[in-house]
DNA sequence: CTCATTTATGTTTGATACAATATAGTTGCA
DNA sequence: TGCAACTATATTGTATCAAACATAAATGAG
């Protein structure tokens, strides 16, 4: 397994590179889907945790996709000003903003329901496969797949 | 292995997530090595193919890294005005340009060359199973690890 | 040869990302 | 109680990315 520096530094012996390609090629497979409903992919992953939870902090939604809020900021305003979802000060913690669901938010996830299920089927690796790579990605993210 | 809507729907069930989010993730652990030298993460890795293969035209630089002109362009423009690469027109063809590394670009190489290494240590996962995952990223890429 | 098609690259636009900084609200402790 | 330290968000600045469009050079079919 010893490398020389060499071949250390050969961009496909860096795990860093097919990481990068990856992502950037499994996001790109869900434009096709997302685009007709009007969503970009992290307003879909916003959605996702919405969905599964409504009425959360923006600092719970940020630590749940590990955004900070320079990216999760104007993206919530922009959901926000186009109607899906509301931003209500918590009584509580007047520093906290809890973010919910409109009626129109919720309704999109049943334009979303196919969604998985589609992109699940472009996706070039067997099931077995597809479930060892969520395992590594969460043990090297130091999470437990939940 | 069958799920339901409810389930497929959930973050952590997609493998987009967990494939976005470690994506950015490693790419951060690079942040610290890069800064000092003045790089950032996506100079690095065209730095990590024209150190291995010089004088390339951009097409062949894009396809290698997966990236589009509208990525690679401004980039390069950057490191040219850096003074890092030199972009000559192609004798053959005349749409072609090639790049190819300054002195300047070439003697970066041994202030890098530690990165690797230093990056590996941090990733939290065995030398077996960092294997298992390149060779899982690379066929979810639809490509051999060359 | 010649023009429609293709190829190589660049530019523009819109949406992310993150670091660094700012600000308002909260908490703990001397 | 007073205030220093901390927390939750927002803002600014820099750097990606990709889609859509633009342009110049090369190519090939008739």
């Amino acid at each position: 397994m010893e490398m020389s520096y060499k071949e250390e530094m050969k961009l496909e012996n860096q795990l860093c590179f097919p990481l990068y390609a990856a992502a950037r090629s499994v996001t790109a497979l869900y434009t096709p889907y997302l685009k007709p409903i009007g969503l970009t992919y992290t307003q879909y992953i916003v959605f996702l945790v919405l969905w599964e939870k409504d009425g959360i902090p923006v600092g719970e939604l940020g630590k749940r996709l590990m955004l900070d809020s320079g990216t999760l900021s104007p993206l919530l305003k922009k959901m926000r000003q186009a109607g899906y979802i509301e931003k209500r000060q918590s009584a509580e913690d007047e520093r906290s903003f809890l973010i919910t669901l409109t009626d129109k938010g919720r309704a999109l996830q049943e334009q979303a329901r196919e969604i998985p299920r589609k992109v699940g089927g472009c996706i070039a690796l067997t099931p077995e496969k597809a479930a060892q790579l969520y395992q590594l990605l969460y043990e090297l993210l130091g999470k437990e797949p939940s």
